[in-house]
DNA sequence: TTGAAAGCGGTACCAG
DNA sequence: CTGGTACCGCTTTCAA
């Protein structure tokens, strides 16, 4: 239906290399016989085929990111930094959400072919799988993910947010508060973000020499609603920690919300906090741990692009700052934001 | 890099076209021909180019969606519910925020030169593009927008949510509160959207015969720090109306936190609404209308789908219901959720 | 400066 | 059931 470069040639009277030269203004072309090439080309209302250009080119420009899903802004938001810098780079973003499903790994390798390097978040695929995509020249970029050990995964990098350090200095002001009796409430092997999280309150925990310490409660979904349900255990079990330290602010909002149905008052008899400093987290005071969302995807999308065009070969992985927050939930009111 | 059809072909002792009909399990194929091709095609790590096929068959398989940005929960769920609609009809996805950037046609040609059709959503790009992408036989799904009128765009479907009756009803609800007084928050023209609340504000609040009326502060963006600024300036000329009807819930949000920070009572001296029903509208007690997000960006992906396939060709404009979510921000907390 | 032709990696028709 | 081959639409030498 739409015409094609030897509609325009013929129109034009020149060959369809000339026109292709004209389109993509490489080589050398008369002045007068562009002109004419230009107003075929107009005429005909051509556009050249992707297709075909990037079958010859050998080169898709574009990449992909998959993720879990999009629901919640953490995610959301990583995909936004990774379009805008993509964009700008002039690629084209494929997006995948390996959700539920079970097929994710067919999906990922799918969208492997469609496009010249991608970037996996969290966890969606395994690492096995990673490693097989880049051994087949794929082009990868691990985000919210430790980085592949392995020999043979050279060329992967990494982008990180701090999660250790900053679970520590969580933890750090818990224990300032008089904190003793803390409850970890995600599951460590859920992701590895989460992992980092957990092992960060160890660390203080142990080290402090307070008598403090922590238990696990290990939830392996992160929802509100998984959070409202601790809460009402614990209640229920006349449990309540000093403090629940949650995986993410989702958890931590349906927790807090149990609690103050339950008449519980916070921070006066035990403290929440979550993790990601999402909207809601400012409106329900709650103290938690804010990550540069936007920034993790834009510099994958950066790597990803040095990555492909070849700029860069040894691997790389970065490291992004990370910042607490903190609200009533862990202190007591006396200005906030 | 990748092996080729020919490559397994030669390996497997057979013509390319026999590979062809193996890996994609058409025509009819001895099964010992079909074993020795499948262990080829494995022994080589042969993987179809997805560039070879698409363009042999002249298609993508893949459909784009284009929407402002994603930020806010809003885009972020359409996308989510397109995606996995799309995924399940086989499609890859591919995204494209326009952001603030200017060449927002350009992007969106090029996108459209890479995929079977696209969704197109809010204020991105005119009416007139739209139109001629389809004339160029492009298939577009318009969601959040309203359908475009002209003979031409036979084929370009539209999916919204229903915007006027439910402003209605939420101008409805305010006026048995009492309110007589509205400060409508948006600008109707920066978005469809809007402009059919605003309609439905003024339906209510002309037809009641209450001595009700309704000014409009017309704020182009529609941020937090918008709407707080809103309600700073009505603050500090000591006019207050009865109700502040926001275009969406981050303004609202935004606009409570302001009036809270002046100790102004909500709902007592003034009541708040909003639009979206976000996550933190629930903890800020925010009065709202909820959409169907998710549907709308799985209603588009399913009209879109029939649109390229070819199983209906006659245009069609999907309405989705909404739902008035009343919280304390207008009503004196009794129970809420 | 321009054109002819050889791919890029598949699909599908037509013989055999 | 299988092979030969003509495309799909564009890029890119190589000559003229």
């Amino acid at each position: 239906m739409p015409s094609t470069i030897r509609d325009v040639a013929r129109h034009a009277g020149v060959s369809i290399a000339t026109v292709s030269r004209v389109m993509r203004e490489s080589g050398d072309v008369r002045p007068d016989t562009q002109e004419r090439v230009r107003s075929s080309a107009i005429e005909l209302r051509y556009t050249p085929s992707q297709l075909g250009r990037q079958l010859a080119e050998r080169r898709h420009a574009a990449n992909g990111i998959v993720f879990p899903d999009l629901s919640g802004p953490y995610y959301a938001e990583v995909v936004l930094g990774y379009e805008a810098v993509a964009a700008e780079l002039g690629r084209s973003v494929l997006i995948l959400s390996t959700h539920g499903r079970g097929d994710a790994e067919a999906a990922v390798r799918e969208m492997a072919g469609r496009c010249d390097g991608l970037v996996v978040l969290g966890r969606t695929v395994s690492d096995a799988v990673v490693e097989d995509l880049a051994h087949d020249g794929a082009k990868v970029v691990l985000v919210a993910r430790p980085p592949i050990a392995l020999a043979a995964s050279a060329g992967v990098d990494s982008v990180n947010a701090e999660n250790r350090e900053a679970a520590a200095a969580l933890t750090r002001h818990l224990l300032e508060q008089g904190v003793r009796r803390i409850a970890f409430v995600g599951d460590p092997d859920v992701s590895p973000d989460v992992k980092e999280r957990w092992r960060g309150v160890q660390d203080v925990v142990w080290e402090s020499r307070t008598g403090a310490f922590v238990q696990l409660i290990a939830v392996d979904h992160l929802h509100e609603t998984v959070g409202a349900t601790v809460a009402a255990e614990a209640i229920g079990a006349h449990d309540l920690p000093d403090a629940f330290v949650c995986a993410n602010d989702e958890l931590a909002l349906g927790l807090m919300g149990e609690l103050g149905r339950a008449g519980i008052d916070i921070p006066g008899q035990v403290r929440v906090t979550g993790w990601d400093d999402v909207m809601a987290a400012r409106y329900a005071g709650l103290t938690t741990v804010r990550q540069p969302m936007r920034e993790l995807g834009g510099t994958a999308a950066r790597l990803l692009d040095e990555l492909i065009t070849g700029t860069r070969t040894d691997p790389r992985h970065e490291l992004l700052p990370t910042e607490l927050v903190v609200r009533t939930s862990t202190v007591p009111r006396k200005e906030s934001t």
